[in-house]
DNA sequence: CTTAATGTTCCCCA
DNA sequence: TTGGGGAACATTAA
């Protein structure tokens, strides 16, 4: 469910609901968003205060006032403020006076703690923010790799918050069909993905994100950005500039929307 | 019953 | 060393 848009909505709908409160009890109930002792990760979380809530990448960094938590959604992971315990909660953290839920069928979301005020190493280690980098860096940075153009912008240590949603958005815009080297991409085009990564982004935050299935933000609203979809899940539907039907391959594992005639190699 | 799903990581091979 | 393919993780819905 979540890629920067979905996560960016997810910390602004829940910041004002954590500022100032404090872990009165947590409980952790999966061995897998959780790894490790989750009694411990329980034990220490308890009577810290919530300092600060920040979005990177696709990742939510809650600072305590003694360490921090890095909260990853994975694909259906929820954070509900105020939310309704089900089958598939795994993470509660009871604050003064609110409960928030981790929610997580698919269980691919992790919780995990980070001593001190030290980054933690999963955020350490990815990419630049895509609506910071200035696009002569993301242009050379492009066009010194050789990889695949898609696989590549799903990297999260070569740009942190891109999935499967926006990528397809973004290259569909650009006009770069999905298997194109990255290498091969000229100069101008890559200026182009820059400039069509950073508008459907800020677009898409702007709608509160895409909800596919079930994303939804802290406050349990959906978003609105999937209506505005050119090319992720319309396989079959005309292209919004040329009615060229949009066609669906396998892109390194992945979904791929594209125009067949925008988008050639 | 089979397949695919907003993600990441790890192993194997070229 | 780099990159690609495939599998794995767990669950649901079509």
């Amino acid at each position: 469910m979540p890629e920067l848009p979905e996560v960016e909505t997810v910390v602004r709908t829940l910041a004002p609901h954590l500022k100032g409160q404090r872990i009165a009890r947590a409980e952790f109930r999966s061995k897998f968003v959780t790894p490790g002792d989750r009694k411990a990760l329980a034990a220490r979380l308890a009577g810290r205060e919530i300092v600060s809530i920040e979005r990177r990448g696709k990742f939510i960094w809650i600072r305590l006032d003694q360490g921090s938590l890095a909260v990853h959604l994975g694909m259906t992971g929820r954070l509900l403020f105020n939310g309704v315990e089900g089958p598939h909660t795994h993470g509660v953290f009871e604050l003064n006076d609110a409960l928030l839920i981790y929610d997580d069928p698919r269980q691919f979301g992790r919780i995990e703690w980070s001593a001190g005020g030290a980054t933690p190493k999963r955020i350490a280690v990815l990419g630049p923010e895509p609506l910071i980098i200035p696009a002569a860096d993301f242009i050379g940075q492009l066009r010194a790799r050789t990889t695949k153009v898609k696989p590549l912008l799903l990297n999260q240590t070569f740009l942190a918050g891109l999935g499967n949603i926006y990528v397809d958005e973004a290259l569909f815009r650009a006009a770069i069909h999905p298997n194109t080297s990255a290498k091969k991409i000229s100069r101008p085009k890559a200026q182009v993905l820059h400039q069509a990564i950073v508008e459907i982004l800020k677009v898409a935050i702007d709608h509160r994100g895409s909800s596919i299935s079930d994303y939804v933000d802290a406050d349990g609203q959906r978003g609105g950005f999937q209506s505005l979809h050119q090319a992720y899940g319309r396989e079959g539907e005309p292209c919004v500039r040329c009615q060229t039907p949009i066609k669906k391959i396998l892109v390194a594992q992945r979904g791929t929307h594209f125009c067949p005639r925008c988008q050639r190699r």
